[in-house]
DNA sequence: TTTATACATCAACATTTCTTGATCAACAGA
DNA sequence: TCTGTTGATCAAGAAATGTTGATGTATAAA
């Protein structure tokens, strides 16, 4: 298993899986708590007032997106956001009107 | 009804649905069709291997979501980029893990 | 007129995603 | 140990999305 996290460039089901784990705003806020650095589960639990195991169904949507990773210290994880992620993203995203998709050139190249 | 879409900037439930509006492979290889310019449903149908109506129906999810605008002419419908919601998008997306979504901020401070 | 074409919309069903509550595993402190 | 805490996972139901086929509407051409 490869450190490197694929990329939304890469692969066009894992840019749709980005980009829906992006489209809630729950996910959305635990991305802007995770803004400043690091959080254990439980600051965001405080902060954000889901259900524990939905908060932790959340971030599992975002870690496979590859958005955010996850570390263990004792009892505690710790989520933090994947900015190498975000900047593919970015691209992608600002490239659509004009730029060809890299992914749907590879299948055919009307 | 103003003239002016709403950018995903002064919205959070717009915002979750332009990201949702662009999960979706279909609706990317549209966009991606549209990259050149105007284009009639006809071209699209015949590009994209889908039924009619369900082309339909994700031509009316990327317009609802105010990433594409459309245009009658006679019996045709011509669909268009929006590359202000995408300029917008982009960058959202590019700030999120350092910039406080404006959205959240209105809502609280902490 | 009649007929055909382009596209939207509707109703019904299939699939995916969200949400809740319960249980489980790992760890730490008494 | 035993107990409490953190957080993941699972099963089941609710809700949202996607998909199909049929129908409707506007336009144009015969």
């Amino acid at each position: 298993m490869t450190v490197i996290t694929k990329t939304a460039k890469g692969d066009l089901a894992q840019l749709t899986k980005q980009l829906r784990a992006l489209a809630d705003e729950t996910r959305l806020q635990v991305i802007d708590l995770l803004r400043g650095g690091e959080r254990c589960v439980c600051d965001l639990t405080e902060a954000l007032d889901v259900g524990q195991s939905l908060l932790s169904f959340h971030l599992k949507t975002l870690k496979d997106a590859g958005l955010v990773s996850d570390r263990r210290e004792g009892r505690w994880a710790y989520y933090t956001i994947n900015e190498d992620a975000f900047v593919a993203l970015q691209q992608v995203v600002g490239g659509l009107p004009s730029r060809r998709l890299a992914v749907l050139a590879e299948k055919c190249c009307c």
